[in-house]
DNA sequence: GAGTGGTCTAGACCACGGT
DNA sequence: CCGTGGTCTAGACCACTCA
């Protein structure tokens, strides 16, 4: 039983905690028992206790001791790859057309999620994303010129207006929202599909402090799958 | 420039990459300068450093120092709720309804996810789930009786079978995917959609060791959105 | 080979929150 | 109050990887 490392004693743990050493809600051992039966210090067996308790397996309070949590938290850690690698990881080759490319002064369309002033200057671009040449994706993108104001020079024809944001311009907090949208006419078009395919929808706002930077909605072509694991 | 804990150096870290003090993939300060730098101990900003690399803003190696990374990883901490307590943190009343219950020896249907053997025996139910009495989302899932025999005389008029497996069967990994679903007409109907419109899509899998334990997917009604913050 | 991050230790003090 | 987890320190050794 010596394996008195951090990620060593958190499996140690975790397998314990499968195999119903201790039940649901009940108090477990405290860091320095653990510490002793293992042989460590405490300090290591705080890391892979808290390591357990962000996963949402235990829950801790002090002076409370630690506890099995008896209905854990369903997390995963999503990761959220560029268009061009998504394409290029399934073995094709990736493009971007830009379909459709508008500077305004903010009027009424802008998505209320970005909380723009109605005074602000704003660009508005669309790109379809392909696969081999077939639609993959399509994008509808606003940006914030008074965040990104490099961006209306910006040469899209290489970067996507995507990769030019990620590579260019940080961001400090964002909200993601994923959905399922019924495809309309132009939608359909854009995307080889036919009227009403159901189509797997990303959107996905970004801040730089309290200033909105870009709002963007991916419509993904049908059948498109996120996978991730848990 | 005191706050010498690991959070306010990350913090003061984060905002000096936001600030652009090192460009793309340049190499930032050692952690033994920082440690000068911040007055404390190196342990306290390798701990920061840590957590800034897991969220993907830089980059370290040993020897190789740490950088910015130049194309952030864009991820998220993805929360799955119970749909009990989504319906219920929406201000709903939540109720459900077991729409079928069946068992079979696996022959053909099970999913390939599973990985069950032909011979096994699995148990099959659909479940409606409702938000004030209107249909929230329609379940249909696979549950390995070879792993949770239990779950054959388990009473699932008080508890959901979502919540039963929670409660009951811990689980070593699982695999989720997103996805968009056109209704057909029985989960029209089941939803009280129309024909055709646009469901946003769970499907869930998990494994206790190697073993696989469930299969659920919810398909859930018009207009649902899972937003998270990024 | 040498510099960097990765990790462990032993000890200390603190903060929260049950009793 | 006082036990528990949360965190910091100073020092040490190790492992990777770049030059």
């Amino acid at each position: 039983m010596n394996s008195a490392t951090h990620s060593g004693i958190r499996e140690a743990i975790r397998k314990r905690i499968v195999a119903g050493e201790w039940s649901l809600g009940e108090r477990m051992p405290g860091e320095m028992d653990f510490a002793r039966e293992y042989a460590c210090a405490r300090t290591t067996v705080n890391r892979a206790l808290q390591a357990l308790a962000s996963e949402g397996i235990i829950e801790r309070k002090r002076k409370g001791g630690t506890r099995v949590r008896p209905m854990p938290v369903q997390q995963a850690r999503l990761k959220i790859p560029l268009l061009r690698e998504q394409v290029e990881n399934s073995g094709c080759t990736y493009s971007h057309r830009i379909a459709n490319r508008g500077q305004r002064r903010t009027t009424a369309p802008l998505p209320k999620r970005m909380g723009l002033t109605e005074t602000g200057r704003a660009c508005y671009l669309e790109t379809l994303h392909l696969a081999d040449n077939k639609p993959f994706a399509f994008e509808q993108r606003w940006v914030n010129l008074e965040a990104v104001p490099e961006f209306e020079d910006a040469d899209l024809g290489q970067l996507s207006a995507n990769e030019w944001l990620v590579r260019t311009m940080p961001f400090t907090n964002g909200e993601v929202s994923l959905s399922a949208t019924s495809a309309g006419t132009a939608l359909a078009k854009a995307l080889g599909t036919s009227d009403g395919a159901a189509l797997f929808t990303l959107e996905r706002t970004t801040w730089l402090d309290k200033k909105a930077v870009t709002n963007v909605i991916f419509y993904y072509a049908s059948g498109y799958r996120l996978d991730f694991p848990i």
